[in-house]
DNA sequence: GCATCTTGACGTACGGCGTACGTTATACGT
DNA sequence: ACGTATAACGTACGCCGTACGTCAAGATGC
C-alpha cells in the first residue's frame, strides 16, 4: 500500500522528456508544443520539467539533436558520391519523418549529434581529395541542400494540407492570367508526383559539380 | 483647438501596419514582435490593428510579401544565367537585410509579390529552352538555394552573435579531439571571410549543371 | 436639418503561455 | 538516526493573441 501510483511512474529524466517532446511535435507540430502539455503527457506537473531542462529553448535544442542522431552518417570506404547520396537520403527521410526539425535546425548552434554528423560529412569530402576549398564549399552546399530542400518540400506539402488536387485547382482559379508560367508550374505539380527523385537530382547537380571542379583544378 | 493629437496621427492602414511591423522585425527579430508592440509603435491601441489585419498570421504573411516585393526579378533578355545570377544576388541581399524572412518564407502559401517573383523566374528558365522537366527541377533547385543558403548563413552568423573569433575559439576549445574535420572546418571559417562568393559558387554549380543537363538531352 | 448607417477607434476580459519562487517529501550517505 | 541533496509540487506574475461590446465621427439619403 505504498503511495506510488503504478501508472508509468518511472522517474522523470531529460531523455524521457525529450523523447516525449519529439513524439508530441511529430504528432501535433512544434507550434502546438508547450511545457504544460509535455508535462501532462508524462503525468507530472509543469515545473517538474525544469529540474531536468533549463528552459524551453534548451529542450528544443535537445529535441533537434535527438533527431539528428537518427541520421546515418556516410560510410568512409567506397565511392564518396555513393556514400554521400546514401547518407543524404537517410537524412531526407528522417527530416520528413519529423517535419518540424528542418525549420529548427538552422537557428541553433549544433549539439553533440550534429557535430558528429558534420564531422562525418567533412571526413568523406576530405578523403575524396577535393582540396580544402571545395571541401569547405561542398560541405555548405550539401548540408544546405539537405535541410533547405526538405524544408521547402514540407512547406509545400502542408501548404496544401490534404487534397492536393482541390487546393491546387482552386489556387489556379484565383491566379491572374498575367502569370502563365506560374500556372504551368502548378499544373506540373499536379501530374502525379513523378518528376522522379527530385531531391537526388539536385544533390547530383551539386556532387557532380564538385567532382568536375576538383578535376579541372 | 481640435481634439486631434498632432503626433503622426495619420489614420491606420494595412500598409502602414505592415511597414511598421517589418521595421520592427528587422530591428528586434520576429520572435520579439507582438501585436501590442506594433500598436504602441504606431500610437494606437492593440485592437485597432484588427480593423486592418485579420490576425497575426495574416500580418506575418503580408510582411513577408512586402519584403519579397523588394527583390529584383531577372531580366528576360540577355544570357539567362547572368539574369538568374543577378536576380539571385538581389534576393540574397534582401533576405540578409531582413534576416527573419528566410525562416518565414517556407511555411506560407505565396502572396501576390511572391507569385509575381516565381513567375518571372519560371519565365526565364522556360525561355532558356531547358525543357519542361529541367524547368521544373531547376526552379526548385534555384529557389531552394536562395532561401536555404541564406537561412543557413543567417543561422551561422547569429549563432555566434558578435565576436566571431572569440566564439569560434571557445567552441574549438570545447570540441572533442574525436572530431578533427569539424575543427578544421571551424578554423577555415576563421581565416577571413574570403572563400570568395560562396553563394554564387553554389548557384553556379546548379546553373551550370542545368545547362549541361539540357545539352546532353 | 435631420435620421440613419458605416467605419475605425477604444477598453475590458479571458484563457493560455513560460517560468520564478518557495515548499515539501523521499532517498541516501554517514 | 539524522542531516543533506534531489526532485516533485502549487502558486503567482507578466505577457501573449484576440473575442466582444461600446462609441464618436463622418457619409449618405431624405
Amino acid at each position: 500500500m505504498a503511495t506510488e501510483r503504478p501508472t508509468s511512474r518511472q522517474p522523470l529524466s531529460k531523455q524521457r522528456i525529450l523523447e516525449a517532446a519529439v513524439a508530441f511535435a511529430d504528432e501535433h507540430g512544434v507550434e502546438a508544443l508547450t511545457m504544460r502539455k509535455i508535462a501532462e503527457e508524462l503525468g507530472f506537473g509543469v515545473m517538474s520539467l525544469y529540474n531536468h531542462v533549463a528552459n524551453k529553448e534548451e529542450m528544443l535544442a535537445g529535441m533537434v539533436d535527438i533527431v539528428v542522431g537518427e541520421i546515418e552518417p556516410p560510410l568512409v570506404d567506397g565511392d564518396w558520391k555513393d556514400a554521400m547520396r546514401a547518407s543524404a537520403a537517410t537524412a531526407h527521410d528522417v527530416l520528413l519523418k519529423h517535419p518540424w526539425v528542418s525549420a529548427e535546425w538552422s537557428r541553433r548552434m549544433p549539439g553533440p549529434e550534429r557535430i558528429r554528423y558534420m564531422d562525418s560529412i567533412l571526413r568523406v569530402l576530405t578523403e575524396a581529395k577535393l582540396g580544402p576549398e571545395l571541401v569547405y564549399h561542398g560541405y555548405h552546399a550539401v548540408t544546405m541542400h539537405i535541410v533547405g530542400f526538405t524544408l521547402q518540400q514540407i512547406g509545400y506539402e502542408q501548404g496544401l494540407d490534404g487534397d492536393l488536387e482541390q487546393v491546387a485547382s482552386s489556387f489556379l482559379a484565383g491566379l491572374s492570367d498575367d502569370y502563365p508560367y506560374m500556372a504551368d508550374h502548378v499544373r506540373a505539380h499536379l501530374v502525379d508526383d513523378g518528376h522522379g527523385d527530385e531531391f537526388g537530382f539536385v544533390l547530383d547537380l551539386i556532387l557532380d559539380g564538385l567532382e568536375r571542379a576538383a578535376a579541372t583544378d
